[in-house]
DNA sequence: TCGGACTGTTGACACGTTTTAATACTGACG
DNA sequence: CGTCAGTATTAAAACGTGTCAACAGTCCGA
C-alpha cells in the first residue's frame, strides 16, 4: 500500500507542500498556472487527501453525527434525507448512528462521534437523561435535539406530541369509541409519554374517565411489537379503538388482528402516528398523525450548522411544529 | 474548548504518554495497578481518545464503509442491520453512504471513504463500471460487492437474480398470464437487467415469444416510480400480469391501479421482488421473491473483515444464494 | 554477589496535513 | 537605479497518538 501524500504531489509539481495545501483549501491564493500544475500532479499520482491528518490539525472534522432511535423506521429515514440534503451542499459528511432506543447503544454511539471529533450532533435521545449531551457540548460539539423539545439552552426541533395524541384520541372518541387502548414502546421514550399525555387530555376534555384508556407497553416500536401488543389485547378483551404510538406498531397490530379475524375498523378502530408512506398502502389504509418529517431534519441541520459556524453569536431556538390528523379507512 | 490529551492523562497518573497509550491499546502489557491509576485519570479528566490522530498514525481507521443504492429501501436497511451486527462486535464503526442509484453520488461517497481511510468498503455498485473500486483496492482498501456477483479477483455476496426473475415470471405464466409487463428501474442497474434476463428465460422455457413481456422503465425504484409505471400501463393498455423489479415499485403500482379501479389479482396479477416486511401487510398482500437479506449483509461483512485482517492469506470468494418464491394474494 | 531472564515503563520519532510568519519575486514609480 | 507595494511561495512548527528500541527494576538460580 503506497501512500501518496501532499509531499509527493509537491515534489512532482515542483512546489512546496504548503502550496499544495493551498490549492486544496484556498485555491484563490495560488497563481493560476501553479494551480494547474499542482492539479495535474494530483491527478497523475491519484492523490487523495488524508482526512484524519486534516482533522487532527484542524481539531474538528467536516462531519456531523445523526443519532436516531431506529434506522428501520421510515420516519427517521425521512429525517435523514432532510439532513443529508442540507449537509451535502456544504460538503460535510453525515455519520448515521442507530441507538435502537437503547441508552447503552446511544452512549456508545456518542463516544464514537466524540472520538471522531464531529462538529456537531443531531440526536433523538433514547431517554430523558441528557447529561452525556451536556458533556459533549462542554467539549465544543454543537448539539441539536430532533423530535425532542428542549428547555432553553440548546436548540431543538420537534412536533407537538401532546397535540398529536390529543388529535388521535379526540378523533377516536368522536367516532364513538368507549374503551380505548394505547399501544406504545417503552415509556422512557419521551414521544411515547407525551402522546399518552395528549391522549389523556382528550379523554378529560370529552369528560371520560382516565381508565377508559388502557396502556399496552411493548419493548420495541416496530411491527413485531405491534403483533405482540395485539396478542395481549386479544387475550385480555378487545377495546373499541386502538391508538398506536407509531405506524410500525399500528401495522403490526393491524396484521395480527386481521389474522385473528377481527375486522378493522368495524370491530376495532385503529390509528397510528407518523404517517409513513406504507400506511396509506396497508391492507386497511391506516389513519395516522402526520408530521413534517423531512422539514424536521432539514431545519435541525440548518440550526446545527449555524451554531457550528458561529458558536458565540448563535441564539438557541426551540422550534415546534403542529401535527395533522389524517383519516383513512382504519378509523372511518 | 479545552482538549485533554494523552499527555495530560499521563501527567495526572504520573506515567509517560506511552504507558497511557498502552493502557488504551494493549492493556495486558501494563501492570494492573498502573492500569487502574491511568484509567482513573482518564475518568477524572473525561479524556476521549482522538480518533483522527490514531487513524493518522495507524494509516487506517477502525471503520468500514457501506454504500447502498437507496437507504429508503427496507431491503438495504435489512442488509445494513446484518452489517452492523457483525461490525459492532469487533468495535469497528460503519459509515453508511447512499448513492441513490447515481454513479456520481457513488463516486463522491467513495472519495469520502477514501479520505477517511476506511479499512474496507461494502458496496452495491450503481453501474457496471467498477474501475473506481479497482483504484480503491490498489490503495489497500478491501472491497466486497454486495448483491452483485463478481468475476473472480474480488469477494462478492449475491442472490441469483436470473433465477429470481425466472421464478417470478414462471409463476405468472403458470397462473395463466398471456401479456406481461416488467416494471423496472434504470437498466444500468445490474439487478434490473438480470431479473429481466430471468424473466425472458422463463418465457422461452414456456415457449412464449419475447414480445409477450413489455418493459416499463422508470427512473427511480420506489413507490413513485411504481405509480409512474402504472400510469404508463393504464395509458397503453393493461397486461394480465406485472412483474416489478422490487417491492417498492410493486406497492406503487398496486396503489395506482387500485385508485384507477383495477382489481388485483382479478384484472391484473402482480408480483414484486425482495419480500420486504411491508409487502405482506399491503392492501393486497404482495407476492414476491424472497432473498436472505440479513445474511447478505452479515456474510459480506465477515468476508470483508477477514480480508482486512489477513490480506495475503485471503482467498476471494463469490457466494451466491438462491431466491425463493412467496405467493400471496396479489397473484393468486 | 553476579549474571541473566523477564516484566514494566519510557522517550523520541513518525504519521500527513494546515497555518503562519517570513522570504522571494514582480512591476511600477520616483 | 533604488524603493516600495503587493503578490506568490516557502519553511517550519504544530496537532495527538502509536510504536519500538532502549532502559530500569525485580526476581531467581548459580
Amino acid at each position: 500500500m503506497v501512500t501518496v501524500g501532499i509531499k509527493e504531489v509537491a515534489q512532482r509539481a515542483g512546489v512546496s507542500p504548503g502550496t499544495v495545501s493551498n490549492v486544496l483549501n484556498r485555491p484563490e491564493r495560488v497563481a493560476a498556472t501553479t494551480r494547474a500544475r499542482v492539479q495535474q500532479a494530483i491527478r497523475e499520482l491519484g492523490f487523495v487527501r488524508n482526512g484524519s491528518a486534516a482533522t487532527l490539525r484542524a481539531g474538528q472534522s467536516r462531519a456531523i453525527g445523526l443519532v436516531v432511535l431506529d434506522v428501520g423506521n421510515p420516519f427517521f429515514v425521512e429525517v435523514a434525507r432532510g439532513v443529508e440534503d442540507v449537509v451535502s451542499d456544504r460538503d460535510h459528511a453525515v455519520i448515521l448512528c442507530n441507538s435502537g432506543e437503547s441508552p447503552g447503544r446511544e452512549a456508545r454511539n456518542l463516544r464514537v462521534l466524540a472520538e471522531q471529533r464531529v462538529r456537531g450532533v443531531l440526536i433523538t435521545p433514547a431517554d430523558e437523561d441528557l447529561s452525556l449531551l451536556e458533556d459533549l457540548r462542554e467539549r465544543g460539539v454543537a448539539v441539536v435535539l430532533v423530535d425532542h423539545p428542549a428547555t432553553g439552552d440548546v436548540c431543538s426541533v420537534s412536533v407537538d406530541d401532546v397535540a398529536g395524541g390529543d388529535l388521535a384520541v379526540t378523533h377516536l372518541l368522536d367516532r364513538g369509541a368507549e374503551r380505548l387502548a394505547y399501544v406504545t414502546g417503552p415509556l422512557g421514550i419521551r414521544q411515547c409519554t407525551e402522546r399518552r399525555k395528549g391522549a389523556r387530555r382528550a379523554l378529560r376534555t370529552a369528560g371520560r374517565p382516565a381508565r377508559a384508556l388502557e396502556d399496552v407497553v411493548v419493548p420495541e416500536m416496530n411491527a413485531s411489537g405491534g403483533r405482540l401488543a395485539a396478542e395481549k389485547l386479544l387475550a385480555g378483551g378487545l377495546p373499541d379503538a386502538i391508538f398506536c404510538a407509531n405506524d410500525l406498531l399500528a401495522l403490526g397490530v393491524l396484521r395480527a388482528l386481521s389474522q385473528a379475524g377481527v375486522r378493522v375498523p368495524d370491530d376495532v378502530a385503529l390509528i397510528g402516528y407518523d404517517d409513513i408512506e406504507f400506511s396509506s398502502a396497508a391492507a386497511v389504509p391506516l389513519s395516522s398523525i402526520r408530521q413534517p418529517t423531512y422539514q424536521l431534519g432539514k431545519i435541525a441541520t440548518e440550526l446545527l450548522l449555524e451554531e457550528c459556524d458561529d458558536p458565540r453569536g448563535h441564539a438557541h431556538q426551540q422550534i415546534m411544529f403542529q401535527p395533522e390528523l389524517v383519516v383513512r379507512e382504519s378509523s372511518r
